[in-house]
DNA sequence: TTACTTGCAAAGGCTTTGCATCGCC
DNA sequence: GGCGATGCAAAGCCTTTGCAAGTAA
């Protein structure tokens, strides 16, 4: 909690009960979480939130590079602890998200730049299929 | 035309006017387009249709593997027509979505199922950046 | 104090649904 | 004729916005 109050401060924002507590439950949760899950979250720690306010932190999160924000075709948004940069597994059967790393994809970067002469900032890469569970 | 006649009932769909004309315009766009630009372009050959219908016209073709949905950061789904595979160069500036062949990821597709045991289906990969025009 | 943050209510954008009617096969 | 497709209206989600009140620094 100490450390969150001084993640705040270091992006020059105001600690707020709030803000302490959604950035907890980023950390705690190390997945990509749903604006409503956060607002469930919320109420069973006793802090409740008006929802204009969490998308209003979640926006506030994201440009200061707390966060990321990201989708995964279900018509809605995701926003991840920011830091580990990796890739997910999504099953589409039960939805679970796993995370991948080493996505190693910088040389078609080069290759698009040079091909395109499009200059790629970042890259988003999603695998859709069956976790193990599911496969059974 | 007639082939568009002939994609609808090879997929077992009646053919009727609205959905020619949607399958018009994906084929002839070649790119990932916006439910309301497909209603603005209904209107503009006097093929007025009611958004539930487009909703309803994109859902079928998706089942039928004639579109594919997708999704760049916009808060809304886009479609294209399926065949021709290829990731997309999204402009974080204008908004412009070029193509991109030749991702080659079928080695990290393999380690993913060796690493994971989750089964990859298909993989979303899109890269956000500047175009050309936007970097000047 | 003062600028930033929040709550509340409302609206906005995209998408879906129910139901009666219409039209392709 | 029958089943599937469409139009219309309404609702459902997710997200954003305006404004007044509250609060961290």
């Amino acid at each position: 909690m100490k450390n969150n109050r001084q993640t705040l401060q270091n992006a020059q924002l105001k600690v707020t009960h709030a803000r302490q507590v959604i950035l907890d439950f980023f950390i705690a949760e190390k997945r990509p979480v749903a604006a409503d899950e956060i607002v469930i979250y919320l109420e069973k720690k006793k802090c409740e939130t008006d929802k204009a306010t969490v998308y209003r932190i979640l926006e506030t999160f994201c440009e200061k590079g707390i966060i990321n924000k990201m989708e995964f075709g279900e018509g809605k948004f995701r926003y991840e602890i920011a830091g580990t940069e990796h890739h997910h597994l999504v099953c589409e059967k039960c939805g679970r998200i796993e995370d991948f790393s080493d996505c190693n994809i910088e040389e078609l970067e080069k290759e698009i730049a040079r091909k395109k002469k499009f200059l790629v900032k970042r890259h988003s890469l999603e695998f859709y299929g069956l976790c193990t569970q599911c496969q059974r």
